[in-house]
DNA sequence: CCTTTTCATTGGGATGCCCAACGTTTTCCG
DNA sequence: CGGAAAACGTTGGGCATCCCAATGAAAAGG
């Protein structure tokens, strides 16, 4: 179960001297078809490189509030379903319990969640979204929306549509 | 810099429980918008999402070969721009040097690379790629190819060229 | 000719993902 | 009803990837 809050980088576009030809990876040289140009026009190569670049803007807007990608995941989770358990979250999000740890920790620490024992089951954790978390959820969502409209810039509106609902026809099996 | 090798994984596609109404991402519920639900229609989720897919599929498709996407990205530029520099590598590929090491190490040992002195700077290691190592990576552009058609499989063909052609824009930059 | 830069190797460290164990609590089954 | 199994949270160990840097040799630059 793949992982998107933890991004790996794409190779640079190009790193050939400057002013060497690139190829385009639309239209290879049948001549000479490059490996490299064939693996840097699959549609995974690209969308690896697009997911790479959306985190990273994504990762750095939120980073102004104090989190990271994972603690937004958690926090939208709990806020939209909680109380949930910390088991909960670990299937949900395909964390290590672990790392969970941690990041509750630092949620709550900063008092955006609060973890209290289940009543019904003793067992578990009861975690919730404090108001703090909810207002804190809210700008982490508009610096997400800014972070990937400037993702999206160079596409005019249907544009964007068209790939937003391509990608989601593929996100969903 | 970030890195599409290692893929990271997305959230399950919606964990609630079964039968749990699942909103829309496209249309997300205007009385009650759930951040959850907001963030998994995120254009950079959903490519993450794709990615982390599209990833796992080629990962998969070319271990059979005993590679790593990793290895597949080292022969590739070897072999179209060889020789190469282990720096160049690490500067094409934005990878830990101690990492292209390990990948050499492999390579070689397979017999898909040769890791000579550069005659001409004694400091610098000339990689270049064997027939064996061309070879292989023609199996690979096909083991490669044959996974992206899998990630594509929900589209027509008209939608894929559509789809190349926005991320392609996307990706270059 | 000396200083700076580059190269390859390797060290250390942080993080995320894999595995598992432990004690407590709850559920399940005979 | 009681014992076994499963679930929960915490924590340990380990590996891979990404970050930092140091070292000695070789090349480039002033």
């Amino acid at each position: 179960m793949p992982n998107v809050f933890r991004y790996p980088r794409p190779m640079s576009p190009d790193p050939r001297q400057p002013g060497a030809q690139r190829p385009d990876p639309q239209h290879p040289d049948p001549q000479h078809p490059g490996a490299l140009a064939h693996l840097q026009s699959l549609p995974s190569w690209l969308a690896g490189r697009v997911a790479a670049r959306g985190r990273a803007l994504v990762a750095e807007a939120i980073a102004t509030e104090g989190l990271k990608l994972q603690h937004y995941a958690v926090l939208a989770n709990v806020a939209d379903d909680g109380p949930l358990a910390q088991a909960d979250l670990v299937r949900r999000l395909g964390f290590d319990p672990k790392d969970v740890v941690l990041l509750l920790n630092h949620l709550e620490h900063e008092g955006l969640v609060v973890r209290e024992p289940d009543p019904r089951d003793r067992r578990k954790n009861a975690v919730t979204a404090t108001p703090e978390g909810r207002r804190l959820l809210h700008t982490c969502a508009r610096l997400a929306d800014r972070a990937n409209e400037h993702l999206l810039a160079p596409l005019d509106p249907a544009e964007r549509r068209t790939l937003l609902a391509l990608l989601t026809r593929l996100a969903q099996d």
